[in-house]
DNA sequence: ATGGGATCCTGTGAGC
DNA sequence: TGCTCACAGGATCCCA
């Protein structure tokens, strides 16, 4: 479910009442979330940070890690329907279906709880040594942050591929981050025809491309992220995003810019919706 | 190298 | 009311 505005959101409304907490005691009701564990054997408490004091959290495209002093870190990937909130003790959790994990915080201003849920168990969690570990094994086999990467780069990375451009972006190894809701979005910020191969992407597009990039999830993350149905931040608050979207969940409905009816498509299995006329496309077949 | 399909799961809404 | 089906914000695998 949730992309990067999603979670740069979620690290916002969690770093408050996380940073300087310690964890006093973890529950993991489900063992197999934690997806680099042994096979069949528990990860450790101090694994999943008892014990630790939370020093930062750490944010790359759709993962968001929590870091504590001693190093050690953990990984958390929301996947479709994943959800990760804080509650102070004396507030229920919103339901307790699907809860996977959870931390039982002292925060400077009073006990609280973390959890962990996903109905779909799409997500899940990483626990690694250290933060160098972590990059190790994951976060450098992703691409760079969409948020923060260079047009240059992007350009470079879109002409060595002769994929769809919305497919493309979709790989969190080129790029990482986005997802089947902002790809919409951005191509359509862009007047980028979503079947264009990005080999065939003029400089001026491959600009225009960056540029809608940072300014779709700029203003996704100043609204919170887009609630389509499940998605809230670590105070359960709803994002506001989807009053913004342009293209996605408007097939059919006139385009915003020409009212041209928004065509949708399947793409690379993902529902695309475009606007056909002012989305120009870039390189046939 | 790239595209398509199946797969991992549960929940929801539409249509009958 | 109850059933079946399609579909969903993600990602990885295998095969052509």
């Amino acid at each position: 479910m949730p992309e990067l505005p999603e979670i740069a959101h979620l690290q916002g409304s969690l770093e408050p009442v996380l940073l300087g907490a310690t964890v006093r005691r973890v529950r993991l009701v489900r063992p197999d979330i934690v997806r680099n564990g042994r096979p069949g054997r528990r990860p450790t408490r101090a694994g999943l940070l008892q014990g630790e004091r939370i020093h930062r959290l750490d944010r790359h495209g759709k993962e968001l890690a929590v870091i504590a002093d001693s190093g050690r870190a953990l990984c958390v990937h929301l996947g479709m329907s994943g959800q990760l909130g804080f509650r102070e003790s004396r507030r229920r959790l919103p339901r307790y279906d699907h809860v996977h994990c959870i931390w039982s915080i002292e925060t400077p201003s009073g006990p609280g709880r973390l959890f962990f849920r996903d109905p779909r168990r799409f997500g899940g969690i990483w626990c690694f040594g250290g933060p160098a570990e972590l990059h190790e094994a994951r976060w450098s086999r992703l691409g760079p942050d969409a948020l923060g990467v260079r047009g240059r780069l992007l350009a470079e990375r879109l002409a060595r591929t002769g994929r769809r451009v919305k497919t493309a972006l979709l790989d969190q190894r080129l790029v990482a981050g986005i997802g089947n809701i902002y790809v919409d979005e951005i191509l359509f910020e862009a007047r980028i025809d979503p079947r264009s191969r990005g080999n065939k992407l003029p400089a001026s597009a491959s600009r225009r491309l960056a540029l809608a990039t940072h300014r779709i999830l700029e203003r996704a993350i100043r609204s919170g992220g887009s609630t389509i149905r499940d998605y809230v931040d670590g105070a359960g608050r709803r994002g506001t995003y989807v009053q913004r979207h342009r293209v996605y969940g408007r097939a059919s409905l006139p385009c915003l810019r020409c009212e041209t009816r928004l065509r949708a498509i399947q793409l690379g299995q993902r529902t695309t919706v475009f606007c056909p006329r002012c989305q120009e496309r870039f390189g046939r077949g």
